[in-house]
DNA sequence: TATTGTTATACTCTATAACTATA
DNA sequence: TATAGTTATAGAGTATAACAATA
């Protein structure tokens, strides 16, 4: 089997994404979301409503755990689960109106993280990052 | 302040990264290194001999964490300790010959599976997304 | 006094197993 | 029987605080 790949690469997405949410927790005032919770409102903002079955797959965490992440967004109104009606046994998670809002405004937090992890980048060359980081993300 | 960035890469990078290191350490067979432990031996490869407070810094980590991880490689003989005789505080941890092997191995390891997950990419596109990864951990 | 590494401890993140309700 | 979600529990990963040795 010939591969393309050596292996080198993976370090360096895990140092990265090590630092960027480290920055965005440390940097957190009171009432701003985790990292952990950006993650699955962006999920739900990019593809719609969700069973939690759906998130438990894409995030490739134990059902049990998307549980304890959705009760923390929703006691906090970020996000509403109501039964799905064609199978009661589904619950359909759906972003709220300000879970939208925190999730622009932390956007806006993160993206000044971003501009000093990637101050040696070009404005260019962060846009064929992202292209090519949407392109795999979105390749499953 | 004008930002070039909007937030929207490093949750994508955050993706990549957790399925990277979930699939080593789910595929890791008895034996094998985990990433974190990966990462530390990189480390050591890339910039060679290193007090731990250096590793510490890099890693963003706590210093009582980096103990239990260099513990781990020590006692299997991928690390070794030794005292500065300069700073007699100082730790000077250096990768073994074994230490040096077990890399290599994973990254034959981590090569497959940086194969699936890129798997969208072409070749050239792959080093690109490397080389620019690469100019951002570098450009601390 | 300040710094390097260590130990003890608590909190967060994650997986496993057993359970309830529904299919 | 099988599946979606939940609860209880244990194991990693991480941070904080207090300490010993050395500067």
């Amino acid at each position: 089997m010939e591969l393309m790949s050596n292996g080198r690469t993976l370090p360096l997405v895990s140092y990265l994404a090590r630092s960027g949410w480290r920055a965005l927790d440390t940097s957190a005032q009171p009432g701003d979301i985790t990292h952990r919770q950006l993650l699955a409102l962006t999920l739900l903002k990019e593809r719609g409503d969700l069973a939690q079955q759906d998130i438990t797959r894409v995030f490739g965490l134990d059902a049990s755990n998307v549980v304890g992440l959705l009760n923390e967004l929703e006691e906090r109104g970020l996000v509403l689960r109501r039964r799905d009606e064609a199978d009661r046994r589904r619950h359909i998670v759906a972003l709220t109106g300000e879970g939208a809002l925190m999730l622009e405004r932390t956007f806006t937090r993160l993206a000044s993280i971003e501009d000093e992890l990637l101050h040696a980048l070009t404005s260019q060359e962060r846009e064929t990052l992202h292209h090519l980081l949407l392109r795999v993300a979105t390749s499953d």
